[in-house]
DNA sequence: CTGAAAGCGCTTACAG
DNA sequence: CTGAAAGCGCTTACAG
């Protein structure tokens, strides 16, 4: 291991001088700059643990999401990642897996590494103990802000499901049934929800109760006769788009077709959606710009201190041919 | 900022002590240890960058993938989390989104943090200048092992790739197309056709020119209509699955049908493969066992001075609806 | 089992 | 612009 100490040895100057090169800070004349560089280069010198003030490592920053093989937050890890990287922070995951007590235990794990900031996406914030840790600069991403945590960058989800909801109605949909994920482990799909419900309401269609899924490594095997047999629907909801597949599937095992005995519409947008036959209708959300603008958000707070802000970032309905008229 | 010295005044013993109590090392009684975590626990504390040694941080190991929102990726640094959070190390992460030059700067961004280790997927291992620099203990993950880096995690993806092409050979097919993501981007594509092209070769069948495809953003708006005409392939094998649909969707834009008018299969066995209608026709990897057996591999390596060794796991042939005898 | 003290690699006033 | 020196929070021989 290479130290400070033998860069400015062969550099030909002091420790301090070396440091204040290397950092930026203090002056430093260019040449004695480029010297030290140099020599640093050559010993191939990465700077240790110091105990003054910012330790030896790149600043990092944590993040927490349900699950990275979700399509949906890997898109946000990823711009989050490449943000990050411009802004010199490294990137430290963590995923509670659906999961609140998971969650905690990964936080508390996250803060062991002292990040500059956390950008978090909870199982639910209202009734998370995460947040009642003292906690640095934090950003919630596709949470709604809380009380101790006030910056979050959201879509408006129960807008989203109510739009949808609307555009079946619209197409003669009377008996529209909602397929959840657990809706302890999601406030998205339960806003999500609140908006079917809205807009069944406003139009005075009943609303046939949710049906939950719980979410065991996919939804190969989902098994939708009991609630097809009970509501008999013309139209299914899912709340994101990996369950509107297995729904897809599920019908299709009922010897159902999509769309012509039943539609399906979904939310979240990912990518496969687009290359499936038909298409999926869904709401298409802006995940990529979702954790760009979390990303800046965090670090315009944590090195500016800008204050927190709640960013709604808009979505966008696409019309797939997975939903038709009746 | 609680420092180790008010836990110490607190639990009424020494900065050694205290020192000592909380990282188990050296002797402390049970009762001052009790003591000392009590302390520790009611003040918050966690302990900032040290010099003595090893950092104030949780280890952390650095995990460089293509890309994040790759599934097949996505899938394999899940499972390195998992493992890795049990093991106490943090888990940074670096995309090369299938550049070489990028490739070296998301390595070296790594090295700054000083990990303990590193899990490479490499765009390609022979020609990366990479593996040139001075590294922790390291694993590369789907890419070969080299003279220098000799610990590797793989499945035989040139094997697989002669695999799937005697599937198709043998229920008659003999204008194979072999399309591909960009091969200079791509070792494990590269090895697949290799194994393409001994398949045919042995068989005494023409290989017909790859078509290589560069990924950009996604594969809509593929148009395999030029290769359609000139080679009118009866089955096309993509190099991965995520290919493998945007195959299957260009197809159904020239008006052609899967597997009907033609076949088609893949690599990797993403999930949603299975949800197809038809399922598609792969080679399944096992994603997160090769994610866990690197972790596991460089956890040995690190902490326990096990030697290098280079894991071949076996793949799975999954055979789907979209390929069908001629 | 415990403490006083030296030392880790670094940063940063303080002088010049 | 530069250096000598104090100090950061911690660990670890060395004594007891």
């Amino acid at each position: 291991m290479t130290t400070l100490e033998q860069v400015a040895l062969r550099a030909g100057c002091s420790l301090a001088t070396a440091s204040r090169a290397l950092n930026r800070n203090g002056s430093v004349s260019d040449g004695m700059i480029r010297k030290v560089r140099r020599a640093a280069a050559e010993l191939g010198y990465r700077p240790a643990g110091s105990a003054a003030g910012r330790l030896g490592r790149r600043p990092v920053i944590g993040v927490l999401i349900p699950s990275i093989t979700n399509p949906v937050f890997a898109s946000s890890l990823s711009s989050i990642q490449n943000r990050m990287l411009v802004a010199g922070h490294g990137v430290l995951i963590a995923q509670s897996n659906y999961d609140p007590a998971r969650e905690a235990d990964a936080v508390a794990a996250l803060l062991y590494d002292h990040p500059t900031g956390l950008i978090l996406t909870l199982c639910d914030p209202a009734t998370s103990s995460v947040l009642h840790s003292e906690l640095p600069p934090t950003v919630l991403l596709n949470n709604m802000p809380t009380p101790q945590v006030p910056a979050a960058v959201t879509v408006d989800n129960r807008s989203a499901g109510r739009e949808l909801t609307e555009l079946l109605i619209r197409l003669g949909h009377r008996r529209i049934l909602f397929v959840s994920g657990n809706f302890a482990a999601s406030d998205r799909a339960r806003l999500r929800h609140e908006g079917y419900c809205e807009a069944m309401a406003a139009h005075g269609m009943p609303t046939l109760e949710a049906v939950q899924i719980p979410f065991v490594g996919g939804y190969d095997q989902l098994d939708l006769s009991a609630a097809i047999s009970s509501f008999s629907p013309t139209a299914i909801i899912a709340s994101n788009d990996l369950l509107a597949f297995g729904v897809i599937g599920a019908l299709r095992r009922e010897g159902l077709s999509v769309p012509r005995d039943i539609s399906v519409a979904g939310f979240d947008g990912i990518a496969i959606g687009r290359l499936m036959d038909p298409p999926l209708t869904t709401i298409e959300m802006p995940d990529a710009s979702m954790g760009a603008a979390a990303a800046s958000l965090l670090l315009d707070m944590a090195e500016n201190a800008v204050p927190a802000r709640h960013l709604d970032i808009a979505y966008m309905l696409r019309r797939g041919g997975t939903v038709r008229a009746i």
